[in-house]
DNA sequence: AATAAAAATGTAATTATTACAAATATGTAA
DNA sequence: TTACATATTTGTAATAATTACATTTTTATT
């Protein structure tokens, strides 16, 4: 996604297309690496002198108002954001901390006691270790 | 299960029972309201005057090193806590901010990405309106 | 160029959590 | 019981993520 289209994308959600709106947006698509607001900041910041961290959070608000973005609360003390807002879960190595994502299916599962209940979203969280890791370990 | 098999279940775990903690662990099993530490504190305080909030800290860390309490991560600014570890997914009214249980059977949940990874935690959150809450908003 | 609206900035405030040292309580051996 | 070592609890201060908010800067339009 070039930023053209990101710039369309966020129009489209009537989201004006400001500099830093693409630069954080199309960082979020281009790393996909579930970063923290800190983690955003301190890359961006090489980019744009003039870039605040309160402007990150507006950012980051702003998109995840518009369900452009979801925000990761896998961890205890941090949000995390990820421009894949398509299905899938979330594992954290509690090893390396890296997080990962992976395919899950989840149309069809098996569910009750939320019988009219509205559903507006859907996160899988995992923990464990993962398998470089554990291989790691095990050579270690 | 009563305060007696609370401290056996605390001392099958290595934890010393003390009165604080036997009460924590009752509050959560008792109450099953998925709170945070300031509701198990104000509550507690009542019968404990000299209750600290980081003892409620400390236990409630100790607990969950353990495994007899889940942390729950689906607020974006706050842990709540549950001592039901069974399997189980946690629903969230955006509208009334209620935390319901609900049943989720994830055996044969189709899943990859996460081969040789070893799965030590599972947590399913689901956000949106609770039944109650469309019913009252349909009706006003 | 003037102006209005939107976006970005910087600082301060808020709040959940942790660190840590001091005080208290507990259990055990003499 | 008393002395002592250990574990628990407490209170305060520090940390860190996030938000509030007023000011400044940028952008778009006339």
């Amino acid at each position: 996604m070039d930023r053209n289209s990101i710039s369309n994308q966020l129009i489209k959600n009537n989201i004006k297309p400001s500099y830093a709106r693409i630069k954080i947006m199309e960082y979020l698509i281009q790393q996909k690496n579930h970063p923290n607001v800190d983690e955003i900041y301190t890359e961006l910041v090489k980019d744009i002198p003039t870039l605040s961290k309160t402007t990150v959070y507006n950012t980051l608000n702003l998109f995840n108002e518009a369900g452009l973005i979801k925000v990761i609360t896998i961890e205890e003390n941090e949000a995390r954001f990820d421009a894949d807002t398509s299905e899938h879960g979330h594992f954290k190595c509690e090893n390396c901390n890296k997080i990962y994502d992976f395919f899950v299916k989840l149309e069809g599962i098996e569910i009750s006691g939320l019988e009219n209940f509205k559903i507006r979203q859907k996160d899988i969280f995992f923990k464990g270790i993962c398998a470089k890791c554990i291989n790691y370990i095990n050579n270690n």
